[in-house]
RNA sequence: CGGUUCGUAGCUCAGCUGGUAGAGCACGUGACUCUUAAUCAUGGGGUCGAGGGUUCGAUUCCCUCCGAGCCGACCA
């Protein structure tokens, strides 16, 4: 049987599964159970003056079991919270038969069941609202023990920390840590809040191609496959970018989405390989209207999940009313490192960069060099939300020319704790200019630049019929709800961060009959399974047949099977050994 | 990719300078009709992440590999 790979509780909980069965209990029932209330609605608003919650239906998991004798405490836990019910003998069981009570109840549920409840809400002698419960059925039988954490007066005991179940296994995770609950429930507020904004605003949430031809709109290494039918490479889209702008050419006034990116690159605390972006933009706007829109928007995500902007953040105060520091780029290397680098050359740079200690290399351009010195000197600075402004234009190649500085591009990223949340541009809607940053681009990668952009000539070819001028933005919404939800890692805010995939125990296993074969007595056949001999291939690559009969007889003795210990020749001659 | 810590029962963790493993919870059995980390009694449960090496003997020492965390590198 392959009950053999079974811990003993799994088996025990399994052979309840068929005592269930027998009783004539489906532990899997299809129909509908028909709920009237949430645990934290009744703890909520049960009073006994008002004699409320007097015949109410509820459905949930059971958490914890104190039985003692006819009577039980078991607390349920349903979507909204966890509450106490209680379960008398004479009470479930009016009548002669106590089988539901003494044996389904008592023996055959377990914690991580999950049941249905009839009853009414009263308070016990302790002052607990606890559901006193007329009838309860079996909604779905658990066969595998769950994680106990017990906790008393808010301090949890064995509560699962280990970040490998957690992230692995989340649904576990889910069920014992409740509160991991709320960060997801933030997270699609967070989304909730600005959907509204924008739907407020009359733009429109649009849905744009995540397999892309052409992967654009932003440097990085893609993710390739291939389309069969075509027979052509795809790209899992890097952004999505260049797509929501031929919207704005086809005449919609806004357009967003919220869009899964995928990014073949490390991944650390910030980032996964594929992650969330809200990317909008509008036309006849430019950066400077996006700043104060970007505000709002934050502002506004921070109210409707605090109902204040001053956020808590790790030991850090972060305050995001707005208005938000502006400091342009060569400002912002000036105040952290006292460096004025306006109007350097490249070789310039490179020297402030060796001054600083901050590695460049051949391949890096100007651009790349300040951003490098903004990176490592300045970005982990500003906690408090600050836009800093007007970027390289080598760096920046999907960006307007700033209206009045020269080299330098009228963009900004939004900067909270020492991160970046938001990037976003007065948009270039030049087609002859974008076609030369595209050419840039082309020769920075022959230069050796893997994150060059790709050209995309259709995206060219739209801008060539107009595009008006836009602005447009992104926002991380991992790190936003990090940010929002006081989280130290993406893997934090991402329902299932990628993991490697656990190695799998090889699952054939060859059958008994295989072993008999050999002339293995059937009794020695779980042993040597035991003892890593899975399959019968793996007995015939076994050289000494000492070594094997030292281990049978060790693991006879161990385990105390009292079976007749095989003598060296025998096992010799399973293994077919001369 | 480098440094570092870790992987022992379903879960949380002990386990000394090498002698094939312990606790609490959970689980089984029994007692108990207002308990709440329920209690009391009693019992079972482990290829000590995988593979190799040293050794009479490895959970322990060494090497390789797998997986995870943290720090750094790379990367937005």
């Amino acid at each position: 049987m392959n009950n053999m790979n079974l811990s003993e509780q799994e088996q025990i909980r399994r052979e309840s599964l068929d005592e269930l069965r027998k009783l004539g209990i489906n532990p899997y029932p299809a129909a509908e159970y028909k709920t009237t209330a949430f645990a934290q609605d009744i703890l909520d608003n049960y009073t006994p003056e008002k004699n409320n919650f007097q015949d109410v239906c509820l459905a949930g998991r059971i958490m914890s079991r104190r039985i003692m004798g006819s009577a039980s405490f078991a607390e349920l836990m349903d979507s909204s919270g966890r509450i106490q019910i209680y379960v008398r003998r004479d009470d479930v069981c009016p009548g002669e038969d106590k089988m539901m009570y003494n044996t389904v109840f008592k023996r055959l549920l377990d914690i991580g069941d999950i049941i249905g409840v009839k009853g009414h809400v009263f308070k016990t002698q302790m002052g607990e609202t606890t559901v006193h419960v007329e009838e309860f059925t079996v909604l779905s039988k658990s066969v595998r023990p769950l994680p106990v954490v017990k906790e008393k007066n808010g301090i949890l005991f064995d509560a699962v920390t280990d970040p490998e179940m957690r992230y692995r296994q989340r649904y576990v995770d889910l069920i014992v840590n409740p509160q991991i609950r709320d960060v997801f429930r933030k997270r699609t507020q967070i989304i909730q809040s600005m959907r509204e904004l924008f739907n407020s605003r009359g733009y429109l949430e649009v849905e744009t191609p995540i397999l892309q031809p052409i992967p654009g709109g932003a440097s990085a290494r893609p993710f390739i496959t291939h389309h069969n039918t075509l027979d052509m490479t795809l790209y899992l889209r890097v952004a999505n970018e260049l797509y929501l702008k031929r919207l704005i050419v086809g005449g919609f006034e806004g357009v967003y989405e919220f869009a899964k990116d995928f990014r073949n690159e490390g991944m650390d605390r910030t980032h996964n390989p594929e992650f969330t972006v809200m990317e909008i933009y509008i036309a006849f706007k430019d950066y400077n209207w996006m700043m104060s829109f970007t505000e709002e928007i934050v502002k506004k995500a921070a109210l409707d999940l605090h109902g204040k902007t001053e956020i808590e953040y790790g030991d850090k105060v972060i305050n995001l009313n707005p208005p938000f520091k502006r400091i342009n780029m060569t400002d912002a290397i000036k105040e952290n490192t006292g460096t004025d680098i306006s109007g350097m050359d490249e070789a310039g740079l490179r020297a402030v960069c060796d001054k600083l200690n901050v590695p460049h290399t051949a391949s890096m351009g100007k651009g790349k060099l300040i951003n490098e010195l903004f990176g490592s000197k300045c970005e982990h600075n500003y906690i408090q939300p600050t836009f800093i402004i007007d970027y390289p234009t080598e760096t920046s190649p999907l960006t307007k020319m700033h209206r009045s500085k020269p080299g330098v591009t009228e963009r900004f990223e939004l900067m909270i704790n020492g991160k970046e949340i938001a990037n976003a541009y007065s948009e270039l809607n030049d087609p002859i200019d974008q076609m030369e940053r595209f050419k840039d681009q082309l020769s920075l990668s022959e230069k050796g630049d893997d994150e060059a952009m790709f050209i995309d000539l259709d995206f060219v070819r739209a801008l060539e019929y107009g595009m008006p001028p836009t602005s447009g933005m992104g926002i991380g919404i991992d790190r936003l709800t990090m940010l929002l939800t006081n989280q130290p890692s993406i893997q934090d805010v991402l329902l299932f961060p990628q993991m490697k995939p656990e190695s799998q125990k090889s699952k054939v296993e060859s059958q008994k009959e295989e072993y008999l074969a050999l002339g293995v007595p059937e009794k020695w056949v779980e042993p040597l399974k035991k003892l890593g001999f899975t399959t019968v291939a793996k007995l015939k690559e076994v050289e000494k047949h000492t070594k094997l009969h030292q281990d049978l007889c060790g693991y006879n003795k161990k385990h105390k099977l009292g079976l007749q210990n095989p003598s060296q020749d025998d096992v010799k001659a399973w293994l077919n050994l001369k």
